[in-house]
DNA sequence: GGGTCATTTGAAAACGGTTTCAAGTCATTC
DNA sequence: GAATGACTTGAAACCGTTTTCAAATGACCC
């Protein structure tokens, strides 16, 4: 069918061995010879076959993406840094949509590992003991993205949630608002659930005002938990003038809910998103928001995982990006 | 390190044959060797070689998908739905992005072809015959998705942006618009972009209605295009009542222009857009829209990929999938 | 007892590259 | 003119599978 390096050595009247200098660039060929190969690559169309580079050198140069679910926003752009570091460093990825499912999941890893791919970045809302044992018993390099180990046994990259979650229930604050609700993630999640809801504890804390459980909400990050919580919130007999969520897409439900109960945002009550996806910038109000460096996560991610695929060991094994609070619309002083 | 199938072979005391049979369930072996080539699979931790299979097999069971964004909320449901049917078919998915550029896209389709996938997605706003040529000198199977080719040379899936967009149009023709602007994405699209604009044109055909160049605008399909598009649209000594716009994001934009410059949606101006997006049904107010099955369209392009990969020849190898009105409140009569 | 046949098994040749190591060529040196 | 060394080149082993083909075994039949 296609050429094969053998093809190529009959026609240039050399052996494989030179051959294969000349397609890797090896410099104990000489210019004359370099040349006659050249040519023969040439004219019978030769492409290097990566798989059976692949079966001596045993890299692939593939790496192996674990997420949760690439149509959520939040994850394509995630996705979308990786990638691009990936091709900076001539590797490619091969994406699963686990669904967060530990079954889905375990099962990626062991194909992926038979496709020997060079290593692996995970992403999901926990690492339980299962996955870190699936991990360590595929030998394979792996790093986490916007979440980690308890043990902390992967490297991983992940924004700082409870600062800025206290950062922006603070905004809320120092607009005058005292009775703020919550809608957190859940709080099993260990990055993006747990945390933010901490932050939002530890500003109340600071100003000295109460918590009062009956404001806090439990949601999934979705468009329609954050609607309900809302919803819910509002039939309160003493109801907030603010509402931080774990999320945009909750943070836009909650405003829906909000306009829906004839309330005026911000007028007679703020909202605070967390994530910046871009929706915050097209809805109306605008979205007041913790803007997540999502493209810069994946970026660092793969970074990081190039590194250690590379054999080199890494200096920062933890990384924690900061949020950063992105004044719009959604927020305004109490009335 | 990992063992290999002759590690099996030595501890079974058997031949690689024999291991190689019992490992793809071939029934000529004695239940008696099996189950003892089974035990030393198990006391090894053997895994099958994935890479060295593909080299004797000529078959990765790896397909290319070559995407302008994966960022983009329209690219990753699409692939969500190509994803899950190659994981259906165990296959796996290699992602690239390229931003559209005919280099990358080149590029991607070689080292692609050298990792010798089994076949290739592609989408794009066009297809150009550089394009048709790097694809048939790759002598891979292509599908298209949301494109095609003007030859009808490749095997495509896509919406029907012509009657989608005239449903559309008729929708605020009904609602006793006369006065209708139409926001349009590039023309030189001939999926997304022409089709679209044609279908509005042939609404107001179809109603004696005359077009007026002024009130057709073109945007690039993101949000801040149609921001400024509708600026200018609202600034023609005589505005339209009724707006439709090429996609969401557009029409997002455009709602927010119109909500700036003081007039109510619906109230004052009807949109419309295209797509239905996750962000249709989260601005306010809810989006009015044509619904892309984009899932499904992802689904079914690869999994006419995989019949051609089969070797099976495809009963349709243009499909065209309707799109699907759906009433929100972004539209109401004309006052 | 030899021939036939079905059933199991294994040796060896692929698949398309890389790499080790030895050898050949030729100018330079003493 | 032989020894040295730099520079090119190639034969062959190897990576971990699948597959072809032949051989071994044992049951069965006449």
């Amino acid at each position: 069918m296609s050429a094969t390096i053998r093809d190529v050595a009959k026609e240039a009247n050399v052996s494989v061995t030179t051959v294969s200098r000349v397609i890797n660039n090896q410099p104990l060929v000489s210019e004359e010879t370099r040349q006659r190969v050249l040519d023969a690559i040439d004219k019978l169309g030769f492409h290097p076959n990566a798989v059976a580079r692949s079966l001596v050198n045993k890299k692939t140069h593939i790496v192996g993406l674990l997420i949760p679910d690439i149509s959520n926003s939040f994850f394509s752009e995630v996705v979308r840094g990786m990638e691009d570091v990936a091709s900076m460093h001539d590797y490619h990825v091969i994406l699963c949509n686990t669904d967060q499912q530990l079954l889905t999941e375990a099962r990626c890893v062991e194909v992926l590992r038979e496709k020997q791919v060079d290593g692996l970045i995970f992403m999901s809302e926990q690492v339980t003991p299962q996955h870190e044992s699936v991990f360590e018993s595929s030998r394979l390099p792996v790093v986490l993205a916007s979440t980690r180990d308890e043990h902390g046994r992967f490297p991983a990259v992940y924004v700082d949630g409870l600062n800025s979650s206290q950062a922006a229930v603070e905004h809320l604050i120092s607009l005058g608002h005292t009775r703020i609700a919550c809608i957190s993630g859940p709080l099993k999640d260990l990055i993006a659930g747990k945390p933010r809801f901490d932050g939002y504890r530890q500003a109340l804390a600071k100003f000295d005002i109460p918590f009062d459980p009956k404001l806090a909400q439990e949601g999934d990050f979705r468009f329609e938990s954050g609607y309900r919580a809302m919803k819910r919130i509002l039939q309160l007999p003493n109801p907030p003038t603010a509402v931080f969520a774990g999320s945009d897409e909750m943070a836009a439900g909650a405003i829906n809910a909000a306009l829906d109960s004839g309330l005026s945002v911000p007028g007679e009550i703020s909202v605070v998103g967390f994530d910046n996806i871009r929706l915050a910038g097209m809805i109306r109000p605008k979205l007041t928001t913790i803007a997540q460096p999502m493209y810069e996560m994946g970026a660092t991610a793969m970074g990081m995982l190039v590194e250690v695929m590379a054999g080199r060991v890494l200096k920062k094994t933890d990384v924690m990006l900061p949020g950063q609070l992105i004044i719009r619309d959604s927020t305004g002083p109490r009335r």
